[in-house]
DNA sequence: TTATATACTGTAAAAATATACAGTATAAAT
DNA sequence: ATTTATACTGTATATTTTTACAGTATATAA
């Protein structure tokens, strides 16, 4: 797969936010607002760049012809049952049938980056970062976390939702309420797993 | 719901096909091509209908500029492009164009209610309910409101979203953050309007 | 030193497109 | 019998949009 210049990769976000918002592709004037160039033939190259490097697809004549080849942010348009899985399960939150405790119909690009599942919260250890009991989390699968992430964690049968923070084998998992503490795990002595990250969270009132 | 003429169904049926295929709308002689319309004027008088019916949005002046706000197979899944409306904007929360930042493709019976727009939530105020800044609050429109709901009511051209809590001509408005207080209307000397009420709330992370 | 690629400005013209206006026809409703 | 809604044709035009062409500037590689 073929690099973007960060030039290129800033017009294909924009090509992408903008249909995200109103449906349809910018037009090169719209993309040259957006990005702050003074001519259209800005956008023209970076768009034939775009093209040329398959991420995108130029129907030529066309007003607006823009069509996502390969999305950056990999966005899938489809509407799925996402699966709501309780934290209360030991183990893995796996999504084997019988953890599934409901299924909301939603599409997975709801949130800025694509999710796997709902998780249901536990407990009140992350109440100041406005997380309530029975909200659902909406987890990614991936290890590709950074510190700072909200992420899903195991550590031997116990899943926990936490912040991360990771220093060589220094692993601390931080709670967002003063009554509970950090759980810190010696990676040397201990293993854990990443499970997920939070992408985003829905409450029903 | 309105309902649509045959050759509206048609019409719309068209873009969505269009759109699917070519990942951008169609324009007016496109249509016509499609649907063996021999005037452009034929397409335009049906999307301007399906405008009005709330099923597409027509960005005016634009090429291409449809975009679909209730698909027809998204109809029987329940799936529309839910807007989302900032709480910035004096007056009422209208679903006006220009007032629609985005929309997210959702079940409007996701949550235990069906909603009609998103809220996009500005300030502190209600930091202790757990709903934070940028949270997106689903909003049902209806009148029908008890005390305790978390409501959206309209002062004069200050919309807020606030806990309800009414006896007989005193309306209480009640943040739910320690460092702001609770507005009180009595009835008889100010109207208020309550333009909806929460039933649920997404967040990104 | 001379290409070569990236990253633009600025202008202009041809083509695509939205959209208004003037009609025609038909069926259903009042 | 007359209005009203649906469903078009046909034409014209202002505007939007693509796209080609002529430059400028900078950094990197040969």
């Amino acid at each position: 797969m073929k690099e973007l210049t960060k030039q290129q990769s800033k017009v294909l976000a924009c090509v992408e936010v903008y249909l995200n918002k109103t449906g349809f592709p910018p037009t090169r004037a719209e993309i040259c607002k957006e990005l702050g160039f003074k001519s259209p033939n800005a956008a023209e190259m970076h768009l034939r760049a775009l093209e040329k490097k398959d991420y995108i697809s130029i129907q030529s004549g066309s007003s607006r012809g823009i069509s996502i080849v390969k999305s950056q942010q990999a966005f899938e348009k489809n509407i799925n049952q996402m699966p709501v899985i309780g934290l209360v399960a030991a183990g893995s939150p796996t999504l084997a049938e019988e953890n599934i405790e409901k299924r909301i119909p939603c599409d997975p690009s709801m949130f800025s980056d694509s999710f796997d599942y709902f998780l249901k919260v536990k407990g009140l250890s992350m109440i100041d970062a406005g997380i309530h009991e029975d909200d659902l989390v909406a987890i990614k699968k991936t290890i590709d976390v950074k510190n700072g992430d909200l992420v899903v964690v195991r550590l031997e049968d116990e899943v926990t939702l936490k912040y991360f923070k990771k220093n060589n084998h220094n692993l601390e998992l931080i709670p967002a309420n003063k009554d509970f503490s950090t759980i810190e795990v010696d990676l040397r002595e201990q293993e854990a797993f990443v499970e997920g990250k939070s992408v985003g969270l829905i409450r029903t009132h």
